[in-house]
DNA sequence: TTTTATGCAAAGTCTTTGCACTCAC
DNA sequence: GTGAGTGCAAAGACTTTGCATAAAA
């Protein structure tokens, strides 16, 4: 899993990505990994995630303010709540998503699929009955 | 179309996103804007972007290193190479993509959905024959 | 005249880079 | 001992904000 030499900042970043179930900015990890290691530096982390993104143990989440990780690699979408900006989980299947597309379009080799869905989660629906 | 005040500067960033078909960055746009405005600033053009996609007049286009922005608002979907980061549109229908997705999702109200594929294009194809 | 939009400049936020030092191997 | 990995600090890139001025209505 882990690439290169095992240092503990390693160890101690690959924790909070096990750990974390929502979608951490790289300065919400740093600050969490200075919990458990209060001298890591942000480069380091920066440094790491790139790593990590690089060896496909993360995931890059375009879409948000900040570029965001994710530590979940079995396919699924994300839904960004455009009153609160969170961003949360969407099942690949399940969910009445339906998603097929092609390995190459117009002649270019498609590695894979962001699916990101916008809209207002229940707390942020804009002037309707919270009935909805 | 416009909103509020028309200034020179509004008409002037609308020409140029008219005239743009591929998906600019907001440093670009300033760019062009200023062959015909030069003492336009930076700022404004921001601004002006912002307005605009808060009016629907244009898309923000996330999952680029910058926000890019898109003239483009009938429905469709976008390939970032990862070699060249050249960001190219995707017809919502005729390129063997297919996407379905409800109106809510957990319970949350989808207004939109941003397809982003990801892969090579072919001056980027990696250690793959050129006839691929 | 009133009020919105602009230009300028500064600051803010996130990310990357350079370099000497440290520590895993 | 060697070299990849780290910490620190500075710089870089993109974006936002404050305020006086300009211009549309």
């Amino acid at each position: 899993m882990l690439q290169g030499r095992c240092t503990t900042q390693k160890l101690a970043i690959a924790a909070v990505l096990r750990d974390i179930h929502d979608h951490p900015s790289a300065l919400l990890i740093h600050e969490r990994v200075r919990e458990s290691l209060p001298n890591i530096s942000l480069a380091t982390v920066y440094r790491n995630l790139e790593n990590m993104v690089a060896a496909g143990f993360i995931n890059a989440i375009a879409g948000a303010p900040e570029c965001r990780f994710d530590a979940n690699t079995m396919p699924h979408h994300h839904f960004l709540c455009q009153g609160c900006h969170t961003l949360s989980d969407v099942p690949a299947t399940g969910a009445g998503v339906s998603l097929l597309y092609p390995d190459s379009i117009d002649g270019c080799a498609v590695t894979g699929a962001q699916l990101l869905f916008s809209g207002y989660c229940q707390a942020c629906m804009p002037g309707r009955p919270s009935a909805f």
